[in-house]
DNA sequence: GCAAAAGTGTTCTCGATACACCCATGT
DNA sequence: ACATGGGTGTATCGAGAACACTTTTGC
């Protein structure tokens, strides 16, 4: 930002956004929950075929912010309910050309996204280049978005420990087993769930309802995000958009 | 990086590295020590006069941690101890012409730092445009230079808190009350000596030398940096360099 | 001897963990 | 009735904070 070269020689360098898009599969289902994110099938030269982080280049009067949230809405037509930057990769052999790559990581709530993959299937309309990967089970991706996607796990992984953030992959109301069901499948371990129960409450940030779900067993107690906390975890950041 | 567009528009981006190098001046004297960072004063036009982080222009044989590292040696002529990258700041009215900042922040020695401002002095050939302020007092910056500082800082404290990194603003060898009152510099409250102690020797991140600084009061030991402890705390990011 | 910092020991509290136990429902 | 998950109670452990106390130096 000091500008100390005259005439700055950056012709060659292009700025990139891409997103690493978090959601759940399969949940409310007998098995358990998979953590998954959405990857785009390359069309052109480099890593042609081979499957890639969704993204795109900036454009000259967009926030870096917006065209993340364009990229994730090009990809999945949905607002995610969780938006940070990850890190700015900017290696100079990590593509052919000289390419920035300022990358984002997102969540989506399950249940859109449910709903927007089974619309797709039923009108015939999928977009044939998009597809959900588990994100423990993800084949070789195009540049460096391996490395990159491992990045993302440990900053989520993370995040789930220390802050209540898994909500933002379930729906409006859910249940503390969902809430559980959801940090084991990101933490890929088991969690006590007297301890867990307990460890939500005093966070204050959920809101119980005085709605139940009623199954098999007995009924349990929906919950729903408070949204008056979130914040104040990401430092003096504004929060995008 | 998907390259949608086929003809990216983003001639009118450029990318820039800048740098938040934190030391600590006053070390070793009788006052409390302060955490100190260097500005550039601008010399044309976009904030003219005004103070601004060291930086520069991204080459584009470069990598931006190589960037970083340049623009260190070039405002202060000395090698980290710690170089990590902070953030991607891309707003689009962040400069009047459209700059992505990539800011990484950084910590520097402060007998070297001390010794390298002492040797300008002596010499005559302080560079004019560089100034060393008190973290606390800094003035109203170009840019939007003064979040930046803001979010470098919290990041510093926030680190401070769970990893050992106060060390890396410190000589070869110090004393326990040393890396207390730099920790307490950073934090902005006081340390309790007796658990500090306990703290830090149970991080294994201390190895005691056999030597002690002789003073006042009874003698205190020195101790020096464990090189094999340091990483581990960033995740599968490979460290820059 | 005294002041002051170096360094040690002890206690208390709080949060995380482990786990025993009761509750409510469908079958 | 009983299996199963929902939900509560309780003992234990460890890290951190508070603080009393001993040690070692310069003056």
């Amino acid at each position: 930002m000091t500008q100390t070269t005259p005439t700055p020689p950056t012709d060659e360098i292009r700025v990139a956004v891409s997103a690493v898009i978090f959601s759940v599969r399969g949940l409310s289902e007998s098995a358990c929950p998979v953590l998954a994110l959405p990857l785009v099938r390359r069309t052109r030269d480099p890593f042609e075929g081979r499957w890639a982080l969704p993204g795109g280049w900036l454009n000259a009067a967009e926030n870096l912010d917006a065209a993340a949230s364009r990229t994730l809405e090009e990809t999945t037509a949905l607002a995610p309910t969780y938006l940070e930057q990850l890190y700015a990769f900017g290696a100079v052999d990590r593509s052919p050309t000289r390419v920035v790559s300022v990358v984002y990581w997102a969540l989506l709530r399950s249940d859109e996204v449910d709903a927007q993959v089974a619309a797709h299937a039923a009108a015939g309309d999928a977009p044939e280049n998009v597809e959900w990967f588990a994100a423990s089970e993800l084949p070789a991706l195009a540049f460096d978005h391996n490395e990159i996607v491992d990045y993302a796990l440990w900053r989520l992984r993370n995040k789930v420990g220390y802050s209540r953030i898994a909500n933002g992959l379930l729906p409006e109301q859910f249940t503390l087993a969902d809430l559980r069901e959801v940090t084991e499948a990101i933490l890929g371990r088991r969690l006590d769930p007297a301890n867990f129960r307990r460890q939500v409450e005093n966070s204050n940030t959920l809101i119980p309802t005085d709605r139940f779900r009623t199954g098999n067993h007995r009924p349990a107690r929906l919950y729903r995000y408070n949204r008056d906390v979130e914040l104040a975890e990401r430092g003096p950041l504004i929060a995008p958009r």
